[in-house]
DNA sequence: ATAAGATAGTTTCATATGTAACTAATATTG
DNA sequence: CAATATTAGTTACATATGAAACTATCTTAT
């Protein structure tokens, strides 16, 4: 007579999802506070802010291609920042559905102000690996994120 | 005269915080659309059912501390449970206010049900990996979370 | 040239989530 | 043994988010 089978067992703290979304919030807090706290902005609007001031002139669906937003998200970030005046929404000459986006002055001030600041996080974070293993996980991730979503590049 | 300086470049592709935010949230993804889908169980759901299946008799705030989800998060999951049946309340002999939580019969079928699936999942993903790579990756994401987050375990 | 799609972006609506206030029970302090 | 502070958990409220509907414009096919 067979032994009662053993259901597989499951720990979370060893389930890769469950890691991955734990660490991903714990990072993605500290340098949401930073933004909100200093500058008065959602994460999703500095996203929007890195890719604008990457490449001025970007419509509103490109955006949401480069960061992983929708296009309802990227809407309300650019109206965001439009607001508060970081911002410029210029019709586009050739296709009057889009616009470019490109920073204002003061966004772009903002803009330099951020990336220091966003780096030095991000450094303090990594810093904690030696540069080998900092090459090692870019690339175990990047393998991490083809096998997760296989149609669209994530990155 | 100096150059005009060049502000530190940062392109969120190669930016980690954003990186970990889009893998995070495609791995999260496909799963959470699984236990949707197949058992109409949220993400917090199943985490704690997770849990309660491993340390039956779990209070509310254990599992909030073993799944980081706050204790709104677990009392709204444990809501959904008990309702549909997944989940039963017991009130504890020594400590009127907490409750030890244990699965059903039925939570216990779903449980596992579900477990060999999540694994599945969970193979499909560092299938993409070697098991020396796998056992790296695990490594310095605890790194991360360390560094992250050093006042509390992360996992 | 015009009708039928497709695309860019916004608005609406329903749901999810987090913060703070609350209730009930236990622990601590004088 | 009160009075006060702490803890477990829930409820209420305000905000964030996502899906679907919508508007305006452009493209394609006849």
């Amino acid at each position: 007579m067979p032994e009662k089978t053993h259901p597989a067992p499951l720990r979370l703290a060893t389930f890769l999802p469950f890691r991955l979304s734990v660490l991903s919030n714990a990072v993605s807090q500290r340098i949401a506070e930073l933004y909100d706290r200093e500058f008065g902005l959602s994460i999703w609007q500095w996203r929007v802010m890195a890719v604008t001031a990457d490449t001025p002139g970007i419509s509103a669906t490109e955006i949401g291609q480069r960061t992983q937003m929708d296009k309802v998200a990227v809407s309300r970030a650019v109206a965001g920042l439009i607001e508060v005046g970081y911002l410029e929404r210029r019709p586009s000459t050739d296709d009057a559905r889009r616009s470019n986006l490109v920073l204002t002055p003061a966004g772009i001030g903002i803009y330099e102000l951020i990336v220091p600041l966003a780096l030095a996080e991000e450094a303090q974070l990594v810093g904690a690996l030696s540069e080998k293993e900092q090459t090692e996980l870019a690339r175990l991730m990047g393998k991490l994120a083809k096998a997760a979503s296989p149609e669209r590049d994530l990155w």
